[in-house]
DNA sequence: CTTAAAATTCCACATTGTGGAATTATTTCA
DNA sequence: TGAAATAATTCCACAATGTGGAATTTTAAG
């Protein structure tokens, strides 16, 4: 139930969000002109659909008159409700984990073939591995989607396999469908999972599942560390957290 | 039918800001026939629109039939790069600053008369003060408006105070044009400001304004504590991330 | 100061989005 | 459980809405 079915049938919307994402794309504010080259629209297209989206705050114009996101993203992206009290209850334990443990804490949510980072918790020191809140990764490059895939069962990591063709992001990357079957179905089985350098190499993670009430996969929790410093004890810990934190959502095992 | 025709719009997006607004409003996922009724869109109408934007992933539907938002908008707003740098440049420091006094630091920037809660960094303790990133409050109920109002000038602020009539949030609230105007000046005076409950009995802050290399305003660093937990030296520990930040910026005062 | 390039406005046109009505799915309650 | 009520979804004729090339204005470059 992975793929859904989703025609769009609006095209200023498609083109919009076209837009935007053609604007977040770039670390500096961008010129009419490359966001028309960009995106193939007309320039006066492109204009017109830009203005509409200023004036409902999704994108701003700094004093260079390039074009920046606005700040109605930040405003909507905080009202997610779906996963308001993930957040909430899961932090102290994060923050918790963070200042102990002295790593990056990541909570991720699945979509489709990727995890989302959610919310991350990072410790004061000088190194450290710093996902970006909202980006992407495959589920096959990382600890929390191994066990999201290895949960879904054999057929469900197969098609997964056939859809995406498990590109590879380092040497360590699993590519081929029987080993990723086993370490996903190992990580099952030992209830957590290990990333040993798959979506970077010097990151190591160690990942596990949250659950909710109707016992749904309702998240994963993981620690990023640079591959060197990663603990074997640390497992138990995250263990722990994503039990009392799947207990505060109203899980109830067996 | 009634709009004032300022600028060049575009119908369906504006009817889509709405429709995403109105989901946001509610802490539940939200129906269509809700939606109509909050947003005065014929159902086909706002069913559309609904469907487009969740094949953009604005917007999102749960197990229920119920629409909220999607990712698509975290991943935007983590891409908003007016200010990635300002958030790469402070989160250090409000991690430190965060780390040593334990109470919540906040990092605001402005957008026309209010203050947006744009970054956070919390302490792992029982009581603390959390601000919602992405949320906003009124720039004369904050210690970081003050200094924008203030540095703005006088006649900036009768504007202001004209504009909004100072609604009072608490009984402490500045609500007075002339207290206003006292308060703005002596906090630019001091280099800081306090919120002495003025937006929320019991929480009580300082805060400190952030330049950038051109000497604009760029954003506002505050710390929020329990009123009875606030400590004086906490104002030059401030001011001095603040300058740090600022110089960090590219800001070279004189 | 001149020229070039980009941004913005204009406008005739037909593509696109509209919303009432019809159909299908879901929920309610007897 | 089934029938009635309610909500979700699809359909479609129509014209309002968004389109993009060309004209105009603004900004940057030489």
């Amino acid at each position: 139930m992975t793929d859904v079915k989703t025609e769009s049938r609006i095209q200023v919307i498609d083109r919009a969000a076209l837009l935007m994402d053609a604007i977040g794309r770039y670390s500096k504010p961008v010129k009419l002109k490359t966001l028309g080259a960009e995106t193939g629209l007309a320039p006066s297209t492109a204009y017109r659909i830009l203005q509409s989206l200023i004036s409902n705050r999704f994108v701003e114009r700094d004093s260079n008159g390039g074009y920046r996101l606005g700040q109605k993203l930040l405003q909507l992206s905080n009202r997610l409700h779906s996963d308001i009290d993930l957040r909430g209850v899961s932090l102290p334990y994060m923050r918790e984990l963070c200042d102990r443990l002295g790593e990056t804490i990541n909570l991720t949510i699945r979509e489709g073939d990727v995890v989302i980072y959610f919310e991350k918790v990072t410790p004061n020191r000088m190194m450290h591995v710093n996902q970006i809140v909202g980006s992407r990764a495959p589920l096959h490059v990382t600890a929390v989607g191994k066990l999201m895939l290895g949960l879904a069962g054999e057929d469900e990591i197969e098609s997964y396999a056939r859809r995406t063709n498990l590109p590879a992001y380092t040497r360590n990357t699993l590519s081929s469908l029987s080993k990723l079957e086993d370490a996903c179905m190992t990580s099952i089985r030992q209830g957590y999972s290990l990333d040993n350098e798959e979506a970077e190499i010097g990151v190591g993670c160690i990942g596990v599942l949250l659950f909710e009430k109707s016992g749904n996969v309702s998240a994963g929790l993981s620690i990023s560390a640079p591959i060197e410093r990663r603990k074997n004890e640390w497992i138990g810990e995250l263990k722990k957290a994503g039990e009392e934190i799947s207990r505060h959502l109203g899980y109830r095992p067996g």
